[in-house]
DNA sequence: TTATCATATGAATATACATTCATATATTTG
DNA sequence: CAAATATATGAATGTATATTCATATGATAA
């Protein structure tokens, strides 16, 4: 034990939320934190598209595209609606935007 | 080729970010992903703590805590200045907040 | 029903990465 | 200077995960 820093300890302790909270933060930034998927997310800003379309768009393989479209389904980033054969994906609702909107002003700060 | 969204395609496409941008988002976004990295960043929401306290509160290695910082500052969420033997970090900025506060809209929307 | 199209999914693989361990660096103190 | 403290860092390891491949499911059309 080196030098002291109890006061300042008790305080960070005091304002750490709960570890479910912390959990499910890190999973959702984990999330936004692909490229596919982000790719994927800005696909879908000016409306709804069905997976063989993403695929197309992205250059990818349509079993890839899934799988990512599932991990965004099960964050709540993305929901979809089927239309005959097709599975039409659109944003599920306006935080994802947002988030994805404070990243960008972070980025875009450096220098 | 399957049915057609040559339409809708080209929107999408028309609003994509290029690459480097798309790289810099998720790679951001990566940095928020990890728990340990999450916990970190709230120790300092009230203010620089000290390696060894971050540490401590975290009741993990100093190593950990050293190569888990190095991400946090080459991501430019985190700076430190050098106070004797101690290095003393804090957030970079208010965009830290910013993003962590999106994500957590969005997770206590979860019904 | 059979064939085709659109999508989903399990298994396998290759890569990314968080942590640990050992050690290096830097500052202060004796 | 040597010893102690605080931190950083390279290498190794184990785990997580993105993509591919093969295949299953589900809907429509012939």
């Amino acid at each position: 034990m080196a030098h002291n820093h109890d006061e300042k300890l008790k305080i960070a302790a005091a304002n750490m939320p709960n570890d479910r909270v912390l959990f499910e933060l890190s999973d959702l930034f984990k999330v936004f934190g692909d490229t596919t998927r982000m790719k994927i997310l800005f696909s879908l800003f000016e409306g709804e598209l069905c997976v063989c379309a993403i695929a197309e768009l992205l250059k990818m393989e349509q079993s890839a595209v899934s799988h990512q479209l599932k991990i965004l389904k099960n964050a709540n980033l993305v929901s979809f609606r089927r239309e005959g054969k097709t599975n039409c994906y659109f944003l599920a609702d306006e935080h994802v935007k947002s988030i994805i909107a404070q990243g960008l002003v972070h980025i875009e700060e450096e220098i």
